[in-house]
DNA sequence: TAGTGGTCTAGACCACAGC
DNA sequence: CTGTGGTCTAGACCACTAT
């Protein structure tokens, strides 16, 4: 391949290097002026490359010391939950959603904490049951704060899902989320039609804008009939 | 901050336009020229900054036609699943593992299909329960491909996690991953210390290595005694 | 003090898109 | 054709690290 770009042919042999065996996590590597000789190449260009290939976590680079290679990376698998709405339309199916509630209530302790407000003043409740062609396969209870969505109460959820709702008017700065099974208490089952012994998968997300909490939900799906799936290529190259 | 790097600078200047909503998702944005003089600086500097916007998927740029600001982010989740024996060591807990099976079987039809194998090609299998602190809180039942890892049968996992055993004889390539709520099998039950009844968090995952399927685990977790939780901060900038 | 990485300049040639 | 982004050069000055 010797029409690829010079950055990434060094990307190229400095990863195989590291996969070879050759240089092990914590090696000191040669020198951007060396590489500069190896591929008769400028500085810059090298810099590129190991420029990429620290950002990318291959490389770490120590100015005055060297470049190492990186620790090993901590196995992990990365799940990705979508928004429902847009993964029901990537497969194709109809998605429509039930308002069962939309209220304004007074924060009772538990949701005073979690939002990081005082007892008692006002958050917005609402409960959504969302179908893929009219199975109902999540409800989606949220809290949102008040002073972050002003205007919550007054939205057609039929039309904007409160996630597409609340990504537009404020900007995410951070999540906490967690994931569990847990049964379904009597009323979620009813609303997802599935029996009160059947497992659900649930999702809790709390999520952060202009440095206050902006809204807690908890999602919970059927788990006979639905599941978070993906997949991920591993490729440290990139460019 | 005047200390700040130019590239950096110009990085900055161009996050908080698309933030006020001055400039739009899929705005056409000023030519690297244009910004040279702005910033007056060097085009490798703008394009530097403009490079690594597009890396972070801020940006999109078509050669010869111009640099656009991206489309919309979907709204996800990522849901980062660690090592079990690393999240236990990060808990400051105890973690050890017990094996209840590891032998040589033939592959069944659904096990061929999913190795791209032949029925009746033999694979390594084990079964193992992972315990924090002596409470048991995950079954590992795994099948492994004796071509990726012939030695998988000879190893000592009271040591070393299958997981940990196989990312280093088996450079990952690639993952696909399911994840379910379901109620556990009675043997299950048993090896969890679980009633029946009780709900389960079963994450499914297939992972690719030298263009074959690697290995095929599934961990079953007690919902009342394990979730998967985590965070993640927003930030476009980074460098 | 010598060597490393961090950043920057002022040019250059090329491939590609739109007119 | 002109203008765009993609890549590259051969220097430069600086901050930092190790000896």
């Amino acid at each position: 391949m010797s029409q690829a770009p010079i950055f990434q042919r060094i990307k190229d042999y400095i990863i195989a290097q590291i996969e070879s065996g050759a240089w092990a996590e914590g090696t000191l590597i040669p020198t951007e002026m060396a590489l500069t000789k190896t591929f008769s190449t400028s500085r810059m260009t090298v810099n590129r490359a190991l420029r990429e290939l620290t950002a990318e976590l291959v490389l770490v680079r120590r100015q005055g010391a060297g470049t190492y290679v990186a620790p090993q990376k901590v196995q992990s698998t990365l799940v990705e939950i979508k928004n429902i709405a847009d993964e029901i339309a990537a497969r194709g199916h109809r998605h429509h959603a039930q308002l069962h509630a939309l209220e304004r209530i007074p924060a009772c302790e538990m949701l005073a904490q979690q939002f990081k407000l005082k007892v008692g003043q006002h958050l917005f409740h609402s409960i959504m049951v969302h179908f893929e062609n009219a199975v109902p396969i999540q409800v989606e209870e949220r809290w949102v704060n008040p002073s972050i969505a002003p205007d919550y109460m007054t939205q057609d959820f039929n039309h904007v899902t409160p996630n597409e709702y609340l990504m537009n008017v404020a900007p995410l700065q951070g999540m906490d989320y967690r994931l569990e099974a847990v049964l379904p208490t009597q009323n979620i089952a009813s609303m997802l039609h599935i029996e009160p012994s059947q497992p659900c998968l649930v999702l809790h997300r709390t999520t952060r804008s202009a440095n206050q909490i902006a809204t807690c939900v908890t999602m919970w799906h059927a788990g006979n009939r639905y599941q978070f799936v993906g997949g991920k290529e591993q490729s440290a190259q990139s460019s």
